[in-house]
DNA sequence: GAGGCTAATGTCAGCCACTGACAGTTGACA
DNA sequence: TGTCAACTGTCAGTGGCTGACATTAGCCTC
């Protein structure tokens, strides 16, 4: 589902449709041996051998061991740039940061689901953020993804973005503020996608009156 | 290391001051090799063999080949949670981030100097922002500095840090307004410290603005 | 449908980061 | 001075990752 591909059968010849069925046996062998045993523990080998594919058959779908743990993350990024690009010009830049958030996390389940199972992606969702080499893979797509997302309000704003500091700044609180929530999530205990919606709800509406002088004057 | 001893002179027998002085010296010699001839193309066996010590010593003193790129990143760290940890307590939580780090900067200096100098550490900091796995490894070792303030700002203000979300808010909002910061002048042209400090006042001085609905507005 | 073209894959050899085990060396201290 | 413990070197081995080359298999033309 979710192929804009009028047939049933996927695009491109017979080559192009078994590259993309060893690709998604890839992760999701992957994704369940990481989750069953740890990420650690897990060798390149036996992703392969799981597949039925050589280890140098692994490297030439994914650049290293952890490129196939976010191939699922980077579907859900790219839903919430869409989104945010669709914002009305009128909306604040938070506020359109915001909305792109609520609407994508309404939305990515079905997007998930052709590729893995929901409740696994969710699970290696916790697997990353507990998972040292991980977080640092983790905090740099975020990081990669900040810039993006600047350049896309200092767009929205007319603004230039190495001149002037609004937009990174604004961006750069937000996207602090929304790792926080998933980290927080990550050490709950209920892992539901409407979990992870409200969290990051609550603490977006906490950006302001954080950065308030007084506290306790409210 | 963080050995209580009461004299400062001798900070121990010679056994202690041996290693305190092969400890530096691989420091210096990986921060040297790593910024002539670039991370990636730098092994371990190159620094290990610049200190006349084998590669298995090298991974006595750092845990890998990321850590001895921090070595000094991590002294500096310390040195802004003394400094916050000292702020009155009359001040706001963002107002008491903000003095702390400006405080930090006037004095880190002569305690870099000690291990390394200046400008082979400043030159250090832009290697690491431009090489991707040490972005990662910077990233993560900040995520984890981000956690311990925020515990700090939440003692301040008498919260807990798992049920008011506000001391995590703050943080992450004041956090990633630094790393910008960091990354912006990373890409410039000037490397000098006095250059670093003023561009974090600068982007500090603009949270409260970028939160602000309508940026046209001002 | 036989042939050539080329993308995808397997195999092999090798580098480098990192680790455990064991042995040799050298400060510390009685 | 001799003993103990800490520090270091050597060696062997694992796992991530890459380049080179041979092999297989989809595609396209005649």
């Amino acid at each position: 589902m979710a192929t804009p591909t009028p047939q049933a059968a996927p695009p491109g010849g017979l080559r192009e449709r078994k590259k993309q069925r060893t690709r998604d046996a890839l992760i999701r062998a992957a994704l369940e041996l990481f989750t069953e045993q740890g990420y650690d523990e897990t060798t390149i080998d036996e992703i392969a051998e799981a597949v039925n594919v050589s280890q140098r058959t692994y490297f030439r779908y994914f650049a290293n061991k952890e490129e196939v743990v976010f191939a699922v993350q980077e579907m859900v990024e790219a839903r919430f740039l869409e989104e945010l690009r669709e914002r009305p010009a009128a909306e604040a830049p938070l506020t359109a940061l915001r909305s792109a958030v609520m609407v994508a996390w309404d939305e990515i389940g079905s997007a998930i689901e052709s590729v893995v199972p929901v409740e696994l992606h969710m699970r290696s969702y916790r697997m990353i953020e507990s998972t040292p080499a991980l977080i640092a893979a983790h905090l740099r797509r975020s990081s990669d993804l900040e810039e993006q997302i600047a350049r896309l309000i200092a767009g929205r704003e007319g603004l230039d973005v190495d001149t002037d500091p609004r937009p990174r700044v604004v961006v750069a609180a937000f996207c602090g503020v929304m790792r926080v929530a998933g980290k927080v999530w990550g050490e709950g205990e209920d892992c539901s996608v409407a979990s992870i919606r409200t969290l990051t709800q609550s603490y977006l509406d906490h950006i302001g009156p954080a950065i308030d002088d007084d506290w306790r004057a409210r």
